[in-house]
DNA sequence: ACAAATTTGTTGATGATGTCAAGGAATGAA
DNA sequence: TTCATTCCTTGACATCATCAACAAATTTGT
């Protein structure tokens, strides 16, 4: 049994078949033909190899309500293989481990202190055995990193903050490894992440909208993952809120992440308070406890958010927006100015979003890098 | 030769062989098979019982300065078939008969007296044979209304301005008319025509944008016209330009609408001058004579549609927008602001965002629904 | 208890569709 | 004239999904 995902020959029709169990759970072959549209035969003659292979599994049979012969559910053997998430920051290093469903089974976190290509790459290398050990070896690796890396498969990479331009850090860190790796802009693999295993499954288009150190934003579009080649996509940081509203690093009057990036959130209330000190989460609290400079900024922010979250509606038409990122715990403090500001500038002819809220810790940015080898592995891009 | 594009038994290779060469132009079977990356001789194959339908023609031979047997270019035969588009105003339809490349032969404008749907069903039956007259019937029919109409093969529609909730409009007109039929969207229709025929070819992502009595943005990505489903995508209209701007008809303050659109531009010249019968014709021909106040109103249309522009770049990330709609004339007098605005709105991190203007007649609403019936007769959807 | 109904899953024959290998056709270059 | 090159075609072959038939495992009804 050799390597994962590669060597059995897959298929069109037997990739199809293993990413919709993947992704939707344990079902029957009946139930994966109806939803593939394929015949029942087909969906026999797929799985055959697959689960000789040991990549699925027959699943104990579940409720045994209906008519009939019972159906004997099928699942993809979560342990069959192993995924490497690496998220990249400006002055550390996530990594995790992850089964086929992304589930994280182990993470480390590393100082980053040098910017150099080859440091950063000799410590990716070093996270993955310390990732590894004497297990199974993982099957892909994938990195992302905020920044326009490009999409898919990619080789090269510009990183601002890494001051990085034309970097083929894919390469270097497969070359280093030994494994197949891919980078991704870090919003891109979260919304991949959520796509698959997350609040967007089922659905063909949604939006991630992310709230952290800046806002950003993730599409998918007609079951597929939106990446702009050469522009970036989700640029919402910087759309206009307010004439007179506060100044971004940019210089920009009002944008929406001069109001609720968590830097921004933090700057205002510590100035105002005149408390230099305090933390974005410490500003939380704050607002948590009613303190009113607090809580009227938060309030700002998330009036700021749900316009963000109004405009990508409307010109995307996607239905469900997904709030994520670091600072996403904000929304409890704001969400009546959100939803208020979503449903003022939400076209009057749609239905209303349907905004669902995830709580966020920082490894899900490796876990979203770790889908996105995952997906590349398997749909070969 | 019975009815077109139907009887023959497409096949999911003979229809991309076909949209390739009906899309990109007369292609050797050679260009054709790279193209598709499909093997010479599928292409072959695929191409013989379209050119014995008469659906494609061999062309004269072109350059002859390459090395080896000259290629033999195929082209669709574009007189093979007719479409009809049909395109709904408040007060009246205008139908355009086309061939097989949305090239317009006749177009047609009638009064739409009612809105009644029987009437309007029936003035579009006229309207139809109208066009017919003793030549070949239509291959099918498409009509484009503003609202919301569904997207893709759609049977029941909604539209604000006809008074019109779930008229199952393309079913009707199909039975009165014996021909297949369906309705779209309008700016989706002018996106998909675009798409095939227009500035959008070979671009597999791009938005249109459009300005007239409001303002509308068509979204292709992927290579597939986004249909937002039950809620409408390009909602362009209200996005917040300036806090204190003027009014717009929701009460709006300071949106893209109340800046740009045709109306709105007319009412304040209109107003500000005090001479109420005022076209927008008129504000456009004063503007361009130098006239101080509507130099400053299309100055600042111009700085919104480039705000609106570069908003739609930033969050889909598509690299290409076009500019169309009846009022896209105005280009012409606002350019300076509207690509001052344009590349301060960017995103600084994208590469710039090619605009394409194109010159707009109101036929082109018609050619779109054409399109619209065009593809849905060839691709199913 | 037993038959009928119902749904699932499997198997082999069939058909559609594309590739491959081979070769013919039409040209420019040596 | 001969060769290299590119285009196009043809028939053998492989792949893959459907279809029809049937076996399997259960509920329902009598």
């Amino acid at each position: 049994m050799s390597s994962v995902l590669s060597d059995a020959h897959l298929t069109e029709g037997m990739r199809s078949v293993f990413v919709e169990l993947l992704v939707h759970g344990p079902l029957s072959r009946a139930e994966a033909a109806r939803r593939l549209d394929l015949s029942p035969s087909a969906v026999t003659k797929l799985t055959k190899p697959l689960l000789e292979n040991g990549y699925l599994l027959h699943q104990p049979l579940g409720d045994r309500s209906t008519m009939g012969r019972p159906s004997q559910p099928l699942a993809v053997d979560p342990a069959r293989a192993a995924l490497i998430g690496v998220k990249l920051t400006e002055d550390a290093l996530f990594a995790v481990r992850t089964d086929l469903r992304a589930e994280i089974q182990h993470e480390l976190r590393r100082p980053l202190i040098s910017h150099a290509v080859d440091d950063v790459v000799t410590r990716i290398g070093e996270a993955v055995r310390d990732l590894t050990g004497s297990g199974q070896p993982p099957a892909a690796l994938g990195i992302s990193l905020a920044g326009t890396a490009s999409g898919g498969d990619p080789v090269v990479l510009t990183s601002p903050f890494l001051g990085w331009r034309n970097v083929p850090l894919g390469d270097l860190v497969a070359a280093a490894t030994g494994l197949p790796a891919v980078v991704e802009n870090d919003v891109r693999a979260l919304t991949a992440a959520q796509q698959w295993f997350g609040a967007g499954v089922g659905r063909s288009s949604f939006a991630l909208v992310t709230v952290g150190a800046g806002l950003g934003c993730g599409l998918v579009i007609g079951d597929r993952l939106v990446s702009g080649a050469g522009r970036g996509t989700g640029l919402v940081g910087h759309l206009p809120i307010h004439d007179n509203g506060p100044l971004c690093e940019m210089g920009h009057r009002g944008c929406a992440r001069a109001y609720a990036s968590s830097a921004a959130i933090r700057r205002a209330v510590a100035s105002t308070l005149d408390r230099p000190g305090l933390t974005f989460e410490a500003c939380l609290a704050l607002a948590g406890e009613g303190q009113p400079v607090a809580r009227r900024i938060f309030e700002e922010a998330g009036r700021a958010l749900g316009q963000v979250v109004a405009t990508v509606a409307n010109i995307t038409g996607v239905q469900l927006v997904i709030l994520s990122g670091e600072a996403v715990a904000m929304y409890d403090v704001c969400a009546e100015a959100f939803d208020a500001a979503l449903t003022a500038h939400t076209h009057w002819t749609s239905t209303p979003v349907e905004v669902v809220v995830k709580p966020f810790t920082f490894s899900e940015w490796a876990r979203g890098a770790a889908v996105i080898a995952l997906q590349h592995r398997i749909l070969g891009r």
